[in-house]
DNA sequence: TTCGATTTGTTCGTATGTATT
DNA sequence: TAATACATACGAACAAATCGA
């Protein structure tokens, strides 16, 4: 039987090694590599920058180049004092990270969920197109309606491959006391740190007019959105429709923050 | 009198002196200080590392990590083996950095502009609010229309401040040979380096109907879009409609490249 | 509360590689 | 080819934040 934890390789970079480009690079993928495989679970902290520096052979400055700029793509955060960790995406980072929907004033707020509908079902051309899936190949579809302030404001419909999330079924969405990426996160390790949002205008059917409260005919945001994970797979599509009468999507271009 | 070019500063930084943060954050604001005094402009190279370094009294690294976050924030463009350079506002930067509207294949295409409208007014309560305007300052208004592959998809209403740019006419738009943001650029040294934009569903009315060639009241994206220069003073207030019936807003995020 | 160990943040200096002119 | 400029890499030192003894 092989052992059932694996440990630590012995990942020292040897001085002879062919590179395909500068040392930060490979250290950058080796540590990509331990978490896609597991070895640092999310929200745990991976190994200091020293430990890190001894165990690839390489300097802590090379560690440090590699590590910010996971930072930077949001994979990893940092804690001056306490370590570096597997970013968790709990609720206030997902609403610093990906949610873009702001009141008049400028502000976010968490949205309350409300499930909908749950099938399963083969991928639709759109679906396909994005997910980059045969046209027979399943995929679970659910509906979300999120609240603002009360009020229905968002409507979700959303895709993922069943070869993704093999296990999933509607109480998991029913009885998840977290955001959804964070459900794909703790349940399947699959984070995501890329998203693409196509952004449109349309008229709302009647059915969405029910839902968000408006007139059929008026008009909504319609984003279409593809999250991607680690290594630039896609594993959710997701169609949403958004009421701007008294909200909007902000995009902030060249700020750090806020 | 005093000399009409003001000679270098000698900036070095003292050891003892007193600092509210990091030293690399004190090189940035004085890099930064050259910028908006025009010692250097647009396009044209800054001293190098090794210059910078001994100018302020740093190491190189210091400066580099000063360096490296302007050119993240799109200040400044580092050319390996050639230098590093004021972001020059030139169309294919523009088309990189701020242009959001893409084809049904996501691929961005600079739009053919035609000036509707020029003249000078008022601030309105909306340009007022963005620009931070008391209601009796003036602003130039002027109105866009931009095509993209040979059919009209975008209608812009611009306002600046006059008291930014006082030298505005009808004619600087009409005769222009660059960008919006270059000729801000050019002829007063404002150069836009961080963007908000507000993005909500409307109904076309009659005039942008005819305008956009679409059905009055079919629903379109209205951007309120204010563009802010290095200091975060909002230079520029600007009204967006898009007909997204073939185009698209694209936001990607969490990507390094497009 | 204080102290010490650990970890990230900042700064320095130096050497070498790579791209451009 | 030589000179210049940015890119990468190394190692060292100290500061600041955190946490547990």
């Amino acid at each position: 039987m092989a052992t059932e934890l694996t440990l630590p390789a012995d990942d020292a970079l040897q001085p002879g090694a062919l590179l395909a480009g500068p040392l930060y690079v490979e250290v950058k993928k080796r540590v990509m590599r331990s978490l896609t495989d597991g070895e640092w679970p999310q929200g745990a902290p991976i190994p200091s920058e020293a430990q890190l520096a001894q165990r690839y052979a390489v300097s802590v400055g090379t560690v440090r180049k590699a590590i910010g700029e996971l930072v930077a793509e949001r994979v990893l955060v940092r804690q001056p004092g306490r370590g570096t960790f597997v970013a968790s995406h709990n609720r206030d980072y997902m609403l610093e990270a990906f949610f873009h929907i702001v009141d008049e004033r400028g502000h976010k707020e968490f949205p309350a969920s409300k499930l909908l509908t749950f099938r399963q079902a083969k991928a639709d051309p759109l679906s396909a197109k994005y997910l980059r899936l045969a046209k027979d190949d399943r995929v679970f579809q659910f509906e979300n309606l999120l609240h603002l302030q009360g009020k229905p404001v968002i409507f979700d419909r959303i895709r993922v491959p069943q070869a993704v999330f093999p296990d999933f079924d509607e109480d998991v969405f029913r009885q998840r006391d977290m955001t959804i990426f964070g459900l794909y996160q703790a349940r399947h390790g699959v984070t995501v740190t890329r998203l693409e949002e196509w952004i449109r205008a349309a008229n709302a059917d009647d059915r969405l007019g029910r839902l968000l409260d408006i007139e059929p005919g008026a008009a909504v945001l319609r984003i279409e959105r593809v999250a991607y994970t680690y290594d630039r797979t896609p594993v959710e599509f997701r169609e949403r429709f958004v009421d701007t009468r008294s909200h909007a999507y902000l995009n902030l271009l060249g700020m750090k923050k806020t």
